[in-house]
RNA sequence: GGUGUGAUAGCUCAGUUGGUAGAGCAAAGGACUGAAAAUCCUUGUGUCCCUGGUUCGAUUCCAGGUCGCACCA
């Protein structure tokens, strides 16, 4: 019996990692398993670059448009979805191709997630709106309290991060450090990553161009489609955030554009930072 | 051609009564365990147009040059 090798694409957004894994899933006669935190979401056609229509025609692809963004969708439920999937997959393919954008997704599927409790999201929204109305402070005293070990290695500047850590203490009595292992969790499969990348020049010069095409097939009115999600966290995004504030009158149409091109770059660069110990393949 | 005005960070500009300079935007680096396209932290990147002069010291003052802009011919 062969090895089975999962093949991991893996780059910032705007590198070229659709039509890459499609060639390479081509070749290997495998369907493809996006890694991607919004891509999933079947509201989301425009504004998260999803494979075309005839891309989807042309391979099969799992965790496209699979989920709704009213669902509250986690790394934990997809490394849960995506192993059952792969593992069923083995049995009639030996290589599989993955293409993912999100580095805690892909994470969480090559190395796993501790077992954390799920959110709870009751508690989530007390402490979120404790952190809104009683400030941080509060928060970090209160985590100081019930779990030093976290509060000395937590960034206590990081509202979202103490807000965890809480909730997680709060559901279960037991500290968040108390979770953590650092152990890597092994898969009955090889990992095999290509970490596609480009001068960063030419990258941010695709990242523009491309929201400009997102624009001229229709960005403005998905975005306009999707206003009564607008709280869920699946439309805290790139391209639609600073839209909702055009719709909100808050900023030009002009200055949503300009933003969304910015923030997409800064996105690119903050996938780059997560993948920086990766060997990055530029001829691709 | 003449007169005036400008030239400082990648861009737009501020400033230095002479002691090698700082804002905004853009950008760079980093963190990351169920919100992750999220969230958070750090950082000023400079032949101050060029060449002389004055001066202990010139990006700053003076002269000339170059380029831009405006007006007059």
């Amino acid at each position: 019996m062969s090895e089975k090798e999962l093949i991991v694409v893996i780059g910032p957004t705007a590198v070229g990692k659709t039509d890459y894994s499609i060639a390479l899933a081509k070749k290997y006669k495998s369907p493809i398993i996006s890694c991607d935190s919004r891509q999933i979401f079947k509201e989301m056609k425009i504004g998260t670059a999803p494979p075309s229509p005839e891309q989807l025609a042309e391979v099969k692809h799992y965790f496209i448009f699979s989920h709704s963004v009213t669902d509250y969708y986690t790394a934990g439920k997809y490394e849960k979805e995506a192993l059952t999937l792969i593992d069923e997959l083995f049995k009639t393919h030996d290589t599989l191709v993955v293409c993912g954008g999100s580095g805690l997704y892909v994470d969480a599927l090559c190395n796993g997630l501790d077992d954390f409790p799920k959110t709870d999201q009751k508690i989530r929204e007390e402490l979120t709106s404790r952190l809104k109305n009683e400030g941080i402070e509060s928060l970090r005293a209160e985590l100081k309290l019930v779990d030093p070990e976290t509060y000395e290695v937590l960034d206590l500047a990081n509202g979202q991060r103490i807000v965890r850590a809480l909730e997680v203490y709060l559901m279960t009595g037991r500290k968040f450090s108390s979770f953590k292992t650092d152990s890597v969790k092994k898969r009955p499969f090889k990992i095999t990553k290509r970490y596609l990348l480009r001068p960063r020049e030419e990258l941010y010069d695709r990242i523009n161009r491309r929201v400009d095409i997102m624009l001229k097939e229709g960005l403005v009115d998905e975005v306009k489609s999707l206003m009564p999600y607008r709280d869920m966290p699946a439309l805290r995004t790139v391209g639609y955030r600073e839209l909702f504030d055009y719709f909100d009158h808050k900023i030009s149409m002009e200055e949503a554009v300009r933003l969304i091109k910015r923030n997409s770059r800064r996105y690119a660069k903050r996938q780059i930072t997560w993948w920086r110990n990766e060997t990055p393949i530029f001829d691709f």
